[in-house]
RNA sequence: GCUCCCGUAGCCCAACGGCAGAGGCAGGCGACUUAAACUCGCUUCAGUCUGGGUUCGAAUCCCAGCGGGAGCACCA
């Protein structure tokens, strides 16, 4: 209990209250409304700054006070440089997570998600990010929702959208299909449960259509975006070049195409395999024998039984089938037996490979495996010219020659030949190296109509449907008679049945084929009765454009309007977390490029400059309920302030890196800012001050901020500028305490500045300074100071001599000392004679006026 | 197995190829206090993971190794 004669001494001290602070300038703020973007007549450039938006499952947490911390801090920081900065806010609110409350706790999915979202809103504004408020949107509402479906007949319309049969990733736990980028390691991504196969009928995007342009257009985020993700992404759509070459099959009419990138290689292809799940396969079995079907039949049932966990274990011995057929080697006339193994994919290439077990580890393992021959076709032993050999060593350390080297043996040493090497038993191809016999084989084929230059890539289409119901319902009809039959764009949006009177719980389909009312309708073309498609859209639809919806989110006759794209977008600065590396983010590229080809944008990248921020870790390892290690957002707010929290997590480090929440201390923030907001009361000057008349020193390190922040801002150096000014604090206390006082000018400059570069990590006192040292809010809003460079450069400095590279002397020299003048001080020093001794100075390099280096020898 | 990133005081982190320290945490000493906490002042602490190389000069660039982290992993 605070006594009254406490009471009184805190109110005389002027202590530091945040909660009072934060009470004072919430509303002021809000009816001030200092953050809404693109007002009329604004002629200040113009920066878009995008964090991610949340999905609402609950309240804030430690994480989103980060991410969310940084995307302001960029924002702010634009805003300080005069631009209008666009940095707006909403909710990814279509998910699982709603419907699966749903069906534990009987709430409505639509309840339970804008209720979460008021909570988080709550949340939002103690934390007190800038955001334009204006621009709201929830991707849950049919105003979003219906561009969704907008945007699907636009990509219908162009064969973009379109349905096929095919082998889907299942989760069993959550009944539905996922898309490729949704299975990590064989789990849900995100309920981690063990991922299955299942054959459907599904809705698919065509982004492999747009494989060369999002990995070509990769080259353009080099550098603006973390290389991490730049790699992941051109890892995920993993492009590989070579050829399809067309192999005659003995009994089948027309020959079947298969995918290489060694067709260098042909003459060392000893048998064929095919996919045992593919239709290649199912039509080769057909005419082959009772007992070669029944073995075929045993495996297919095998590899059907299989999980994907199962299939990622490597090195796993290879199984397989001998089908009895023949394929005829096109470049030679060899007949090769056709196999079929669960290491060739269906859904890769064409489903079917050439083996060249001499130079591919995989067709090794199973030539082995099953005894089938291997031959030789590149020496590898064979230098080649262009490329420097790699030349080896016997067990005494000394180069062995070609002729030395142990003879190429795959099958004895079990390794494939996959190096440089000059073609061996191959024809007309001997003699040349890899490089050039892969151009010559495709050349050859062409000429003889067997082949051409193909590519492949390891992306593969974007399945979009799922068999839930909180997402955008597939607007599109099933007519018994039209068949496919797209919602007219006037009948847009196709709206979710009330979930009321809805089972919701997973059956494995949707639960909108239940809701008989809304699923019967006519059919748009012909009248008869249809039904609706049943299906909802991936969540991550919603999300590859929501960025341009923020552009004119309350605009009911249109997805966005592009001369608003042409005034903001792309996005300046993105901010999000590592784990959308190739899910949102290639989705959102994907989106854009479309957009871009339909004419409704001008640029093709949606997000310039990306920053990943790292996560909140505590004691080593991620947060959560179960293991006990939870730091709660609202506790931390409550016990040491908005302010506070955000500068720990500026200050923690480098924003790309984890913060373990055990380094860190809020404490300690507190107390900087402590420090700050007192000197604020102290200054003693009016804000008419002559700055020149400050003490130079004081105004050095000010100045030397003002010239510093911008560039580390830019470089996301958070941490260097909130130490920068802890050192501006503690050398301005200084001035008070020990120095000129609180009256000289110099004083009043460095609070006023600290207060503009705080505001980038701490409104609150930012503003509450700003408004003791005598001004109007909001510091928010007011251009920081330009640095004086007549400060930066000191009149006199230490230059340190070198001997060899040791320090061996420092010389208090003028900032305009010339080199010669230097040089002489530093051949003067005593010092430096006794480091030289009897040594001959052989070099002496002079980097006026901070240093001297003098080489010697002897 | 392949690829990428990172190793600086007890801890978190700074340092255009040029004096290893901006800052914080923790520790120590002191002031305030009857005392403690808070607050304030002062202060100790590493030669940059190891080994080579380039350079007048390397934490920084190059090579190899060790340690840690991440991504990819039958994609023909």
């Amino acid at each position: 209990m605070a006594t009254e004669q406490e009471s009184a001494q805190h109110a005389d001290a002027g202590a530091y209250d945040f909660a009072a602070i934060q009470d004072k300038w919430l509303p002021k703020w809000e009816e001030l409304d200092l953050f809404r973007a693109g007002r009329p007549g604004d002629t200040r450039p113009r920066k878009y700054v995008l964090s991610m938006f949340p999905y609402p499952s609950g309240d804030l947490h430690m994480g989103h006070a980060e991410a969310f911390g940084f995307g302001d801090i960029a924002a702010r920081y634009w805003r300080h440089q005069g631009f209008d900065v666009l940095h707006p806010i909403g909710w990814d609110s279509f998910g699982l997570p709603a419907e699966n409350a749903a069906i534990k706790r009987g709430a409505d999915p639509s309840a339970w998600t804008y209720a979460n979202i008021d909570q988080q809103k709550r949340s939002f504004r103690r934390y007190a990010p800038s955001f334009d408020w204006s621009r709201e949107l929830h991707t849950s509402d049919p105003e979003y929702y219906r561009w969704n479906q907008w945007l699907f007949l636009k990509m219908y319309e162009q064969g973009i959208a379109y349905r096929k049969a095919g082998l889907v990733n299942w989760c069993p736990v959550d009944q539905t299909v996922l898309a490729n980028e949704q299975v990590v390691d064989g789990h849900c991504e995100r309920c981690g449960a063990v991922v299955t196969k299942k054959a459907l009928t599904q809705w698919y995007f065509r982004v492999t259509d747009y494989a060369d342009r999002l990995l070509d257009d990769l080259n353009q985020l080099e550098g603006a975006w973390p290389s991490k993700v730049v790699s992941m992404q051109r890892n995920w759509i993993g492009r590989s070049t070579g050829a399809d070459v067309e192999f005659a099959i003995e009994g089948r009419d027309a020959p079947i195409p298969v995918f290489t990138t060694r067709p260098d290689t042909l003459y060392g292809a000893t048998f064929m395999v095919v996919a045992p799940d593919s239709e290649l396969a199912a039509e080769l079995v057909a005419g082959a024998s009772d007992e070669v079907k029944t073995r075929f039949g045993d495996y297919l049932d095998s590899v059907r039984a299989e999980s994907d966990i199962d299939r990622l274990s490597t090195d796993r011995p290879k199984t397989g089938v001998f089908l009895e057929r023949y394929a005829i080697n096109p470049i030679n006339g060899e007949r090769l037996p056709i196999w079929a193994a669960d290491y060739v994919l269906a859904d890769y290439g064409h489903g079917a490979i050439m083996a060249v077990p001499a130079h591919d580890q995989r067709d090794l393992d199973f030539a082995r495996a099953f005894d089938l021959p291997v031959r030789v076709v590149v020496d590898t032993n064979q230098p080649v010219t262009g490329v420097i050999p790699v030349i080896p060593l016997d067990e005494h350390g000394v180069p062995m020659l070609p002729e030395d080297l142990p003879a190429l043996d795959p099958v004895s040493t079990g390794i494939a030949l996959t190096g440089e090497g000059r073609l061996i038993n191959s024809g007309p191809l001997d003699g040349l190296s890899k490089s050039n016999a892969i151009r010559r084989s495709i050349e050859m084929l062409e000429e003889r109509g067997l082949g051409r230059p193909a590519k492949n890539y390891r992306l593969r289409d974007w399945l979009i449907s799922r068999q839930r119901y909180w997402g955008t319902p597939i607007p599109i009809i099933h007519c018994e008679h039209c068949g496919e039959v797209p919602v007219p764009e006037s009948d847009l949006p196709v709206r979710l049945p009330d979930a009321a009177g809805l089972d919701l719980s997973p059956k494995g389909k949707s639960p909108l084929g239940a809701a008989d009312d809304w699923v019967n309708v006519t059919c748009p073309s012909c009248g008869a009765p249809a039904t609706r498609d049943t299906d909802t859209m991936d969540t991550f639809v919603d999300s590859s454009w929501y960025y341009l919806r923020y552009l004119n989110a309350n605009d009911e006759t249109r997805a966005f309007d592009p001369k608003e794209a042409e005034k903001w977008a792309p996005v300046d600065q993105y901010v999000g977390g590592v784990e959308h590396a190739i899910l949102h983010l290639l989705y959102s590229r994907f989106f854009t490029k479309v957009l871009f080809d339909l004419g409704y944008l001008s640029f093709t990248e949606p997000f310039t400059s990306l920053l990943n921020q790292g996560m909140v870790l505590m004691d080593g390892s991620k947060m959560s309920k179960s293991k006990g290690n939870l730091v709660e957002f609202a506790s931390e707010l409550d016990a040491h302030g908005t302010d506070a929290l955000r500068v720990t997590l500026a200050f923690a480090g480098p924003p790309e890196d984890d913060i373990d929440w055990a380094d860190v201390s809020p404490v300690g923030s507190a107390k900087f800012l402590a420090r700050a907001w007192r000197i604020s009361g102290e200054v003693a000057s009016s804000p008419d001050v002559e700055w020149k008349t400050g003490d130079p020193a004081l105004r050095r390190i000010t100045h030397r901020l003002l010239a510093d922040a911008p560039h580390l801002a830019e470089s996301f150096k958070f941490n260097v500028i909130v130490a920068r000014l802890m050192e501006l604090v503690n050398a301005t206390r200084k001035a008070i305490d020990q120095g000129p006082g609180a009256g000289d000018a110099a004083v009043r400059e460095a609070a006023e500045v600290t207060a503009m570069i705080l505001d980038l990590f701490a409104p609150f006192t930012a503003e509450d300074m700003w408004e003791r040292l005598g001004y109007e809010p909001s510091v928010a809003l007011v251009p920081w100071r330009k640095p004086d460079r007549a400060l930066l450069v000191e009149e006199q400095v230490t230059a340190i001599v070198q001997v060899d590279g040791k320090v061996r002397d420092r010389l208090e020299v003028s900032a305009k000392v010339t080199v010669e003048e230097l040089e002489q001080l530093a051949r003067a020093s005593a010092a430096v004679a006794r480091a030289v001794g009897e040594r001959e100075i052989v070099n002496v390099i002079v980097r006026a006026p901070k240093l001297v280096n003098i080489a010697t020898r002897g």
